[in-house]
DNA sequence: TTGTACGCGTTATCAA
DNA sequence: TTGATAACGCGTACAA
């Protein structure tokens, strides 16, 4: 099989513990003996196991993430993709591993997250586009380990709820509109299993109220999908009393909406400003480019490992970890004309 | 600290041995002893120790997965959301792990794919946007144990090649220009380091030489950028004898190429008709909606498991596996108008 | 500075 | 059907 300490310690003449303290470059083995211990073991094609090391040291290195998508570019569409490129990097970086589990798998059917992390001994776990309904979510709770959860927010004891300040480029964009002279600004939201959508809500209503232009019939909730954007817009246009813009809290939906305006005849900006939320890779494509609030999705997927990390280096359990947002201004949006 | 098989037979009175065949569900136990094992088991909250069965069994159960990414929106844009659910869910079915690596991390740099893998003992690694020019390619040719590499052709005695049938999407999507009258047909191929574009590039010239409609002035060599895309449709509408139709071998560059198609006033698709390559969840949204050809992510992702599975299960090696691409017909080419 | 002895949690082999 | 013993590859006290 493959070279093990031993196998390079009887070529040595020399003992296994000799060995593992000379390639661990411990202090107290001599220089000589861990230069020529190296040697020999690149000579030899030595490869540590890590898992006998993890065995013994009873510390697994690993993070484990579980990334739940349902339909067929639901990753790309959810920012999935940016939020592993920032996970990997992060735990990488520290040295650690990171085992992927995806739901739909049988693997999930037959045993539940947690019991999934604890039999791999995962150090901690961060979990993506976790619906609030699924039936897990006590155990999460409840877990002994640190878990970043991104998106949802749950209240737990080692958990850590990582999500973009959406409020600041919320109020941000509806100022923008405000300055532009909208007073009536319609939203569609995503499904309610989504707390991203009652956060998003929130900060929406909140501005308007302020403002005291908030009008209940001018908030409808879709499901995230392009086919809710775009049915929705359909239901705005129609309404006796058209909004002057909408704030639609997915780029995704945007663009359903956008389709929908277009085919009834409207030009835009002009008799519809939009603005969108994530800024997806093709925002700036479609037409007109929709002005969006950004989400820094790489960020939040360090933060994620970041919180984890910290917690098992002794510190203080992070609640909650905003991600700056900010507005993206195109050409979605134009001044309300005067009549 | 956890619970371990040691004191659940402490606690039965029995020995490890036993406790740990009848969790196993081994023939040579009692019903009996079993049931009272797994109660007892499921009382104290035990839960095995995969670190310590893989290495007592030699099997990891691991496959390693490396995406490489460069730009923020490079996984989602190259289709490595897709590639990543079909691997999860392939793998997870099989019950195996997924350890996951970007590039990019410090830890690439330390070590090589191949150590990193060697030291997890990974059964198997899977490669996702790797150049040619990869310093480390010569190791990957030579891995001891199978490798499936997506989209990027290397001859070694354990690795496969797993990528898009693009031949034959490409020559339906040639046909179809044809049919409509096309006669001088463009292309923006991607860079040289990606064999894709070489791929896709011959399947284009193939089917054009065949047709005596070949010239070699309406190939422009893009970099799979949106702004290369934009780049190299104002060089083509520059051209003297403008084509009537443009194939561009990624529905990014396409992006680009539409808005720069339209900035200079063309009429889309009767100035100009476009062809795709990919079938991002956008493409349908654009104006206009991109007729592409579409690739099966997952199913690659799935293939790229299986070639490797299949290998490890003693079966013989894959070379190459093409998973099925099919033009997707929109709104984005037009007959050509007889003058 | 090096070596001895042991243990991590589990499975495998063989004996009882 | 169950148990005793050893082993997987490595790290860590502690002794030499």
């Amino acid at each position: 099989m493959s070279i093990t300490i031993k196998d390079i310690a009887k070529k040595l003449r020399i003992t296994p513990t000799a060995v593992s303290k000379a390639l661990n470059n411990r202090e107290d083995i001599s220089e000589e003996l861990k230069i020529k211990v190296r040697k020999t073991a690149e000579k030899m094609g030595y490869s540590s196991n890590m898992i006998a090391k993890r065995l013994v040291t009873k510390k697994s290195n690993t993070i484990g993430v579980f990334l739940f998508s349902r339909s067929k570019y639901d990753i790309e569409e959810n920012f999935g993709s940016q939020f592993i490129n920032g996970i990997i990097k992060e735990a990488n970086k520290n040295d650690y591993d990171i085992t992927l589990f995806s739901t739909e798998s049988d693997f999930l059917n037959k045993k539940s997250y947690i019991s999934l992390c604890k039999e791999r001994k995962v150090e901690g776990a961060v979990f993506t586009g976790l619906r609030i309904n699924d039936p897990h979510i006590e155990e999460i709770k409840n877990s002994p380990f640190p878990i970043s959860i991104i998106d949802t927010r749950l209240d737990g004891k080692n958990v850590s709820f990582i999500s973009s300040d959406s409020e600041s480029g919320i109020n941000e964009a509806m100022r923008y509109l405000w300055e532009l002279g909208h007073r009536r600004i319609a939203i569609i939201t995503g499904h309610k299993y989504a707390q991203v959508s009652e956060r998003r809500f929130n900060a929406y209503q909140q501005y308007l109220v302020e403002k005291n232009i908030y009008d209940k019939d001018l908030v409808f909730e879709g499901d995230f999908t392009k086919d809710s954007g775009y049915k929705y817009a359909l239901e705005i246009i129609r309404l006796r009393n058209i909004p002057t813009a909408v704030f639609i809290i997915s780029d995704l939906m945007a663009l359903g909406a956008i389709r929908a305006f277009k085919k009834e005849g409207l030009s835009l900006p002009n008799d519809m400003s939009i603005i969108g939320f994530d800024n997806i890779s093709i925002a700036e494509h479609i037409e007109p480019a929709l002005t969006t609030i950004e989400q820094n999705g790489v960020a939040m997927g360090r933060a994620a490992i970041k919180a984890i990390l910290d917690r098992l280096k002794g510190g203080k359990l992070k609640k909650k970890v905003f991600i700056d947002t900010k507005l993206i201004i195109r050409n979605s949006c134009a001044r309300v004309s005067e009549i």
